[in-house]
RNA sequence: GGCGCGGUAGCCAAGUGGCUAAGGCAACGGAUUGCAAAUCCGUCAUUCGCGGGUUCGAAUCCCGCCCGCGCCUCCA
């Protein structure tokens, strides 16, 4: 199968073929770990995931490897370059207030001053969010999931060579910068030249930073600044990072290539930060490419605006789960299936409908699961050729045409299916990329039932005796309580049951 | 100002030159039901943001316009 990706750098859809047969070796950019991930950041690292799934499904070996960054960055919009507030101080503060309010759970982060305790409690929240949707490098961490406060000297040794290169130079202030005008494809990925790039339209720069640079778009490699929060010791003075060389050093590091075939993120970071990266992992390999694909997934909506917290509408992942962007908990294969069944470069509107058609297509998918392996058991043999799987397979070799793939599948689920074994063996196989029937490896986490949840089996039983009495208004009553409670209640031949809603 | 992505039914969304414009959800009609739910059967875009052009033939190619979104040193 010809699988067919849209190339950032190249504004093309081109086929793709691995570097190397032995394996696909792929980096995404990962969260900060200042707070709860958000929706948004798992579309992102969904898009992630459903690349991968696809190369899996076609065969390909895949080697993915995603940063988690801790090392405190900076929160300040007017003051770049490593100024305003360290955002590792903004989350100890918050931590401090929801230890108080007992939204952090006791002895969860012992000491909101520790920012390693602070880093290591949102990367645990992020890897149960992560497991929870089916993300499948979570299940690979640490080894694919790198920290970038473990990986210091690498990029020590990166600003080094960069140095040696004639890439970057010491500033006035003792800050290293990248040297732009030394790379003569920058602005290669984003499309903007150094000339058309308007020095400040973010209006995030300030001119005492601009004045220590040899160009206005040569950016910070690493800063002396003993009052940072996380600090190391350098050749250039105690201090931090600039937040691109992270993901320029372990990607070649962990992957082990100084060419890498896929790296993806949101689109927000083609420029400057997958811009920037080009040029330290160029700069210092001195090797015609990076990474050979890029790939960028478009922002999400939220009810057709952008997602903001001072619209209201900002949720995270946990939000939505626990019910409190909806009204009622969201199943994760749900909230999985709504972040990724539309097309990665188009806009994603998530909204509570959107929601309920992904809850709809979950549950046939699970529906025809359980109907299959109570009719065959084990699965059967199934080649590739079969016809869903290859219309599924084309669809998603298509530039991941995501929407286009479950279109093939649901007509077939709907369908008669004489030969359960192989419809069971299909349904692995489309699920292998879906992961929604069942969820991914294991999803331990919020499958408890709460204490308040009401007596389901009992309240059944007390349906179908008032039925049997034809006590109407009883029935009726009850079946009202349990559909408030979040149940979808129907009559079968064995009896009344009730099951959870999905969404 | 520069760079890029997109606009198909009430909603999500396939289709990128040629049979009647996939599929899902919702809605509606019917079967079923104490009533529902679930299930099953059926209906649901003469038209693809707008206007031109090319062509035997256009949602699809070309030109112009309108609208939405993102980036241009916090960011998925």
């Amino acid at each position: 199968m010809d699988i067919r990706f849209y190339n950032t750098l190249t504004n093309r859809v081109e086929p793709f073929e691995p570097i190397d047969s032995d394996c696909v070796r792929m980096y995404s950019c990962g969260p900060t770990v200042y707070d709860f991930a958000h929706i948004g950041n798992f579309r992102s690292f969904l898009f992630a995931d459903l690349v991968r799934r696809t190369l899996e499904y076609f065969g390909y070996p895949v080697h993915h490897v995603m940063n988690i960054t801790d090392v405190g960055h900076m929160t300040d919009d007017a003051l770049a370059d490593g100024a305003g507030e360290d955002k590792m101080a903004a989350a100890s503060r918050r931590i401090r207030e929801d230890k108080k309010s007992g939204k952090v759970p006791e002895g969860a982060v012992e000491n909101p001053d520790d920012p390693y305790q602070i880093a290591q409690y949102y990367t645990d929240a992020f890897l149960e969010d992560a497991r929870r949707l089916g993300l499948k490098v979570a299940f690979e961490y640490e080894d694919n999931i790198l920290h970038a406060t473990q990986n210091i000297d690498a990029m020590q040794d990166m600003i080094g060579q960069l140095i040696d290169n004639g890439h970057a130079y010491v500033g006035p202030d003792g800050v290293v910068y990248y040297s732009v005008e030394s790379f003569a494809d920058y602005g290669q990925l984003s499309g903007n030249t150094l000339d058309q790039l308007q020095a400040g339209a973010g209006g995030r720069v300030s001119d005492q930073d601009q004045a220590n640079k040899r160009h206005p778009a040569d950016f910070m490699l690493w800063k002396a600044d003993p009052s940072h929060i996380m600090k190391w010791d350098s050749p250039w003075g105690t201090g931090y990072p600039g937040w691109h060389i992270e993901c320029s050093c372990m990607a070649r590091k962990r992957l082990g290539r100084d060419v890498i075939d896929i790296h993806t993120g949101g689109e927000d970071l083609i420029f400057p930060h997958h811009e920037c990266e080009i040029a330290q992992s160029r700069g210092a390999t001195g090797a015609d490419a990076f990474a050979r694909f890029w790939m960028h997934a478009r922002f999400l909506m939220v009810e057709g605006e952008k997602m903001s917290k001072r619209r209201g509408n900002f949720w995270t992942v946990r939000d939505v789960l626990e019910g409190r962007a909806t009204g009622r908990p969201v199943h994760p294969a749900v909230l999985r299936l709504e972040l990724i069944k539309s097309h990665y470069r188009s806009n994603m509107n998530f909204t509570k409908k959107g929601l309920q058609d992904s809850a709809g297509i979950v549950k046939r998918l699970q529906e025809l699961r359980t109907r299959l392996e109570d009719a065959a058991g084990q699965p059967a043999d199934v080649g590739p050729d079969h016809p869903v799987l290859e219309a599924f397979g084309k669809a998603l070799a298509d530039d991941l045409n995501i929407a286009g793939a479950i279109g093939c599948v649901m007509p077939w689920a709907s369908g008669d299916h004489p030969q359960p074994a192989e419809s069971l063996a299909v349904l692995d196989r489309i699920n292998s990329v879906l992961a929604v029937a069942p969820l991914a490896e294991n999803d331990t986490a919020g499958q408890n039932a709460a204490a308040d949840e009401p007596d389901v089996v009992s309240l059944c039983a007390a349906i179908d005796q008032a039925r049997a009495q034809k006590d109407w208004t009883r029935s009726d009553a009850i079946r009202a309580e349990l559909e408030a409670a979040g149940y979808d209640v129907k009559t079968t031949p064995d009896g009344t049951v009730a099951e959870k809603k999905l969404a």
